[in-house]
DNA sequence: TGCAGGCTACCTACTAGTTGGTAGGCAGTT
DNA sequence: AACTGCCTACCAACTAGTAGGTAGCCTGCA
């Protein structure tokens, strides 16, 4: 850690940026070196290729999932409320506009295109988060806190399955709170009301 | 009508291919000139624009999509059945690899980098489509043959994104069945046994 | 019947600009 | 002396789009 070399990390974040809003065939090497104040040729010497570049940071963004998941099972373990800050995580970040969209969300739309190794780690993003909404709803179903009709992984890929899509209607309306809307009748059906 | 003219239409059907495969800047001229036997200038001269072709090709899509519902709504009128068989229409073309994505759900997801007269007819297919499930999913709710915990427009919303979030999962783990297993249970929420 | 005018569909050949990527140099740090 | 991080200056290939020409077809007119 501690490792200061911003300008690999500024690269990545401004990749993230361009990802998010127009995919992988959105952005080029010229648009990085512009926002960020270096030349292109630099950014090669950072990710020697874009598919380096890209599959760089799909690793990194699974990586933050996975201890982001772990930091938030550490101070919440009731289910109903996992999948309530998960679904509310995504309605801010598309509300203050800060991360409008899932990169690997965004990458497996057009994953037939994409280089294979970028392809395996938005595969492997899906696995995770999949994985992880099955051992949350698996919980719930067994401590009577959620409220499940099938089995908690299919369950978990229909929950996937929504927010995914409800990100795709936000940007298609072009209206922030579309994504809410659509996930707290969601959330409702697997949480049973308390009062 | 009965207008032959192929080559337009084989130009639209290699678009479609190659943005179902890879989004608005996953293809060029190039590309669909080489596929269909033709030279790129002569694809300028029925489509002088990218942004031209696209957004006939999302115009056509939109028109395709209220005729074939409205025939649909000819032969069946069951709420419960229209949703089953529009579910069951994406999950054929995924399994038979036909049509294996929607063309405007995949562009809605890079939409910021859409020229803006292709974005206000993606814009359009969201509307519509949400529009006609809303009604289908109203007329069920008042006859009692579906089952719904929100107003029919959210209902309509949740389905509609769980849909083309399915559509993502299947892409992203390279299995056509899991389309059809997310939409299932999400069938079976709406529609009350019967058995 | 013949022929001009205009049209459609296509072609070759080109443009200006962009793409991802490379070679080699130079200053600062270790 | 070696490495890091960045630079200038390239490159071949590709991008969307244009210019200008040709072959064939249809229509109207003499």
């Amino acid at each position: 850690m501690s490792k200061p070399s911003t300008t690999a990390d500024d690269i990545l974040a401004a990749a993230r940026t361009f990802i998010v809003a127009g995919g992988y065939n959105g952005f080029s090497y010229a648009d990085i070196a512009e926002v960020i104040g270096i030349r292109k040729a630099s950014i090669h010497h950072h990710f020697p290729s874009k598919a380096d570049l890209v599959r760089t940071l799909v690793k990194r963004y699974l990586e933050d999932a996975v201890t982001g998941f772990a930091e938030l099972e550490r101070n919440v373990s009731e289910p109903a409320e996992l999948l309530r800050i998960y679904a509310g995580f995504w309605a801010q970040c598309i509300e203050d506009a800060s991360r409008p969209f899932c990169v690997c969300a965004l990458l497996a739309s057009e994953l037939p295109a994409l280089p294979p190794e970028v392809a395996v780690g938005v595969k492997a993003y899906f696995q995770f988060l999949s994985g992880w909404l099955t051992g949350v709803i698996e919980r719930g179903a067994e401590q009577g806190t959620l409220t499940v009709s099938a089995s908690p992984r299919i369950e978990a890929e229909a929950f996937m399955a929504t927010v995914h899509g409800a990100m795709l209607s936000a940007r298609a309306y072009g209206d922030v709170l579309t994504f809410g809307m659509i996930l707290t009748p969601t959330l409702r059906k697997l949480i049973p009301a308390t009062d």
